[in-house]
DNA sequence: CCAAATTAGTCAGAGCCTATGACCAATGTC
DNA sequence: GACATTGGTCATAGGCTCTGACTAATTTGG
């Protein structure tokens, strides 16, 4: 290994540590049928409702992928689909029942994580990551 | 999304951006068969190189997965498998004349893409991230 | 107001990534 | 030297993601 790993592997390295965590959560509550690829559709969601190509330009993946990952969400009853009033070529996909219900099981396991993680760093430089990774962002995520 | 995304996606998010950038940056120098799984097992081989099953597990996968990246990463050219001389079973992946080739464009990318997240968030917080992640890793990564 | 261009989404097909299980050969232990 | 362990492979299967082609609804320009 380098003397200095980069900070793509340094990025990876504790973001893969909380997706295990997580999902080892989620796989214990019942959820076990929840994946990272559909998680990370799945928590673009907004509130009232998103539509596919929103959640795929969110998500960095083609329609076709967001597409087979909503199919298999809402198979699994995570979420529904419902027309969108706004235009009827799209369908909004909404957060159902069962997803409600995965959410506090996986936020519960991102405190914890979190938690932990601030018991190492310190709250200061715990703080300080947080607000680096936020700001990190605005030049990172087109869709911020 | 939520008012204050959880720190895994704040992870990913960048992780990605930095991802799209090398692997651009390879496939426009001739690199274009060099693909993110491969790479993480590559960036694990050591200087004199590195046993699959350490590989394997650095890389937090099985030792099948890291073997099937590894014959891609050979029919390649990127890497080389010699005998271990300390163990019969064993062989050592080593990096071959192409993957030493690749390195540097990675390595120039990698610093072109830290250097932009550096003008971002000025140079004492890029600092402070870079030792966060830095001292992170001593609790996420079990091979550190 | 309508033809053309755009946008939302699906279907079909292919390739890549990853894991489980079974297996073989070499090594270490007692 | 028998037995458990370790390094690695083969076979198989499932999951993720893409490109390309297509339908239907909407928006735009004249």
């Amino acid at each position: 290994m380098p003397a200095t790993p980069n900070l793509g592997l340094l990025l990876f390295i504790p973001y893969r540590s909380m997706e295990t965590r997580v999902f080892a959560a989620l796989a214990a509550a019942g959820f076990d049928d929840f994946t990272p690829a559909q998680a990370r559709v799945f928590q673009r969601i907004g509130p009232g409702g998103t539509r596919l190509t929103d959640l795929a330009d969110q998500a960095q993946v083609t329609k076709q992928t967001a597409g087979f990952l909503v199919d298999q969400l809402e198979r699994a009853g995570y979420v529904r689909r419902v027309p969108d009033p706004a235009d009827a070529r799209a369908r909004l996909i909404q957060i159902a029942e069962r997803g409600q219900a995965a959410i506090p099981v996986a936020a519960a396991t991102v405190a914890e994580v979190e938690a932990e993680w601030t018991a190492h760093l310190g709250a200061k430089r715990a703080a300080q990551l947080r607000g680096a990774l936020t700001a990190l962002r605005e030049i990172t995520d087109p869709y911020a």
